[in-house]
DNA sequence: TTTTCAATTGAACACCTATTCAATCGTTCA
DNA sequence: TGAACGATTGAATAGGTGTTCAATTGAAAA
């Protein structure tokens, strides 16, 4: 919770500034949440189980095979995904089907892609 | 929603839609490219460096007093950042100045924030 | 019931990554 | 010059992560 940054102790050269940017700095868990996010996308398998489940709702063998992957490997990185909430999935007879459950993915896609672009 | 009829060709149950998707998929390579980014910044160090740069130019001293870090360790991190292209920088005297150098990070915040907001 | 199939889970292993520490580089100033 | 200082780098280590494999669960068919 503390949010105190022992700025005293070390070197520094521009102090006013650090103590301006210090004052403006979101709380620990700001970051820690925010960093947990990126850390979810910061993966081929994920990005690419995103990406389809945006365009169809799909079951985890249809993953599994269209990523060429196993399902358990799927079903592992799909739990990921689900405690982000970035899926929700439904059970449907023995078939489970995963859908994307967050719009703002498709932002996080559209800026990361424009930042490629350059 | 996506009908259950077409047969297991391997281990696959709709076939229609896994091919669908696979159509649509982008290359192997914008999936790494994307990957990267987001990896480089699911870290609280370089999301607190990105930060703090977003509101001030600041050297490596600055920034190490800032987080309590070593300016080692806060150089690290930033020669990843520098390679991603996601900060420059500029040498003056003996100071290196870092500053942010993609107006995109903005939007990859936000767009991470509205998402823990839910 | 038992069998079968999709999906999940836990443990293990290999790979990756962040920080530390020591050495070095580049610039300024005495 | 060379001493001082900010910054960078490389190697090493500790901690984290993704996939595999085997075992298990849940649901439906035999």
């Amino acid at each position: 919770m503390s949010r105190e940054i022992d700025v005293c102790e070390q070197h520094l050269v521009h102090r006013e500034e650090v103590e301006r940017v210090q004052q403006s700095m979101p709380a620990e868990q700001t970051f820690d949440d925010m960093a947990e996010v990126f850390k979810i996308l910061g993966h081929q398998t994920r990005l690419k189980i995103l990406h389809a489940l945006s365009r169809e709702e799909l079951c985890v063998c249809d993953l599994a095979a269209l990523l060429g992957m196993t399902d358990s490997a799927v079903s592992h990185q799909l739990r990921l995904l689900r405690n982000m909430r970035l899926v929700r999935h439904r059970r449907h007879g023995k078939l489970v089907y995963y859908a994307l459950d967050d719009q703002h993915v498709r932002q996080l896609f559209e800026a990361a892609l424009e930042h490629l672009e350059e």
